[in-house]
DNA sequence: TGTACATCAGTGAACGCGCGTTCACTGATGTAC
DNA sequence: TGTACATCAGTGAACGCGCGTTCACTGATGTAC
């Protein structure tokens, strides 16, 4: 049975995955070693080799799947809500998801290529399907915009509620205390809504 | 002469620092290493621990510096202007600051203390000083607003622009392309100036 | 079904390097008389 | 002003550890006949 290999080996990969997820969740991308995978799935230490190329392949994978389970939890989005309604609730799971994957999540902004490079387009495009959750809802918001715009307009948004779910989890200095950000989150976005409107 | 050992070591300190902030510019957080600060400055590289106590406070002493940087590049903001000119201006002020001094800039962000615990008191005092440029404008904004409320709603504005300038500087995935930003930060700004206006 | 052989997943000790930090030393600066 | 001594800034070779990655090996799985 050539098929059992190839199950065995996929069954490895995933727990490979999954331990490291755990771990990163756990303590954070800096804190990260291949040793603790190995050990926690029970292998020995070459065999992460074996089915990645390297650590930073595996971290890649791991971001992946962050942001399938991001995608998930956001996806109840309906087309039923008024845009402010609905931005509201991305921008709170938002919030909501970040906070209970902190380190997960964390993982995805922390993680440099090793040459520098930008990240491989298979992780880009996972966050372009994320994109497109805003674009619906914004476009509602201001008919006039389509396209190349649009997308634009849902990055920069995306980018603002990021900033203060940002500042906000990692209390390093100036961190809105935890219990305001959904208030905040709320008000920021009827802000914006409300100033949209043309 | 008792005054000249002080001055000597004073200028070593400031040597020290402005060499390390130049390295850090150069190649980032990560690539910041005690050996090329000796090198740069010409001293012996356990020279660098008789004047800090360790590599880290020597980076929180380039980051103290980077914040007062930052807010002498942001003080000509006058009172006259409108809230909405005054703080487009802070914004795009802002990402130009980042973007000319993109590594130092970033370091103040990605730098976590050794033990995972808070940054220093002064150096959060650093920030409260930058933050409190916002407030005066945000005040006049929203005239309900005051105290603890205002900082807080000060915070979620500089955490929102932060983010839109972050997401847009570190290309790494979904960035705003550069020549946009400035121009997304006006909409922005805009869009909730717009929108407070009860 | 059984035997001989080939393939390849998985092993883990060892390599190699980077780099923060230390510490016994030295030479310059300051003090006492 | 000059000499003897004390202090202390500055030195840099060496330490120590962490950790990603490799590679010669082994044992299990699959194939041929």
């Amino acid at each position: 049975m050539v098929g059992k290999r190839q199950e065995k080996r996929e069954a490895l990969r995933r727990n490979l995955i999954g331990a490291a997820a755990a771990r990163i969740e756990e303590g954070g991308l800096s804190a990260f070693r291949a040793r603790d995978v190995a050990a926690d799935v029970g292998c020995a230490l070459g065999t992460i080799y074996t089915v990645f190329q390297d650590l930073d392949d595996l971290i890649l994978q791991v971001n992946a799947e962050t942001l399938q389970d991001l995608g998930r939890s956001l996806a109840p989005t309906s087309d039923v809500e008024t845009p402010k309604t609905a931005l509201t609730a991305l921008a709170q799971g938002y919030a909501r998801f970040a906070a209970k994957n902190f380190n997960r999540w964390n993982a995805l902004f922390d993680h440099r290529m090793a040459d520098g490079g930008p990240s491989p387009d298979w992780l880009l495009a996972h966050h372009s399907t994320l994109l497109r959750l805003l674009e619906r809802h914004i476009a509602k918001l201001t008919p006039g915009l389509a396209g190349e715009a649009l997308t634009l307009r849902a990055r920069t948004w995306f980018a603002a509620v990021h900033g203060i779910v940002s500042i906000s989890l990692q209390k390093r200095f100036l961190g809105l205390p935890d219990d305001r950000l959904m208030e905040e989150l709320e008000v920021f976005v009827g802000q914006v809504v409300a100033g949209s409107g043309r």
